[in-house]
DNA sequence: ACAAATGTAACCGGACATGTTACACGCATG
DNA sequence: CATGCGTGTAACATGTCCGGTTACATTTGT
């Protein structure tokens, strides 16, 4: 959904949008974009300005955004699939796994994040724009 | 986890354990054990039958068995990352960006279940033994 | 027959994300 | 400089999901 807001800003090139526009495009709330926007700013993703009229835009071109960036950004970078399971000591195995499971993980992460690497922003807003133009010839 | 339970079945080879065990094992509580196992079942990754002294066992060597199909047992084999959010008709973005997200997403976990299909439970179980001979001689 | 073990349901509880409300701060505009 | 708009942020409610817990029927070896 971080994808969502991003497209969302990136087809507005340049002017910034404020979180309840973003809100109520996503059907979601305002707090929640802007938790959301925090994450995307720390990753220099957007830039957020206050004050009124202001809001949020891209901080680069869509072009120079990708995927694998935004993914990192709002998952916070850490390798998944190991919920802090203290593993009993009583077990041979136990301990040991963790470890062992620990290096497929990131390099399982780590392809992902390539393939991810590959789509940029502008890839996806134009393959959006592509198929709403299609929509947009069967309204109703 | 799953594959922890996978890595005791494969590290007494044959002997069927029961859910008890395992559940020890893992420090956790025999039923999730076996909700766990119906899905492993299903993929046929293990046999289980019922009665006293019976349990559980692989019902493939270690070596056949790949780490993408363990993740896909559990997993469900659905793709991540598009829970239900009705994305909002007024939004032109809204409802093509889905459809566009759904291919890359698609992509990049078939890159991670490529990368997982690199290893097998046999690969896990000889790095856990090494790992596990090294803290032995250091005890206590 | 009995004990051991699974299959399964029902319920509870904590973790986590999101919705919701409320309020203080920054900033452009007049 | 006062006002209004919009963000930053906290506090709390809600909903969902997972795992824990208990309980019981069923199957199967001894």
């Amino acid at each position: 959904m971080a994808v969502h807001v991003l497209a969302v800003l990136a087809y507005k090139e340049g002017d910034p949008v404020t979180s309840q526009f973003l809100a109520s495009s996503v059907n979601t709330h305002p707090v929640t974009i802007r938790r959301l926007l925090l994450a995307l700013q720390q990753a220099d993703l957007v830039e957020t300005r206050k004050g009124a009229g202001r809001g949020s835009r891209l901080s680069r071109s869509p072009a120079r955004i990708s995927l694998a960036e935004v993914y990192q950004a709002v998952e916070g970078e850490e390798s998944f699939a190991l919920p802090p399971q203290r593993p009993n000591k009583g077990c041979p195995v136990g301990q040991c796994i963790q470890q062992a499971l620990e290096k497929v993980m990131a390099s399982a992460q780590a392809a992902m994040e390539r393939e991810l690497g590959t789509t940029n922003l502008g890839d996806i807003l134009e393959s959006v724009k592509r198929s709403c133009a299609f929509q947009k010839l069967a309204p109703k």
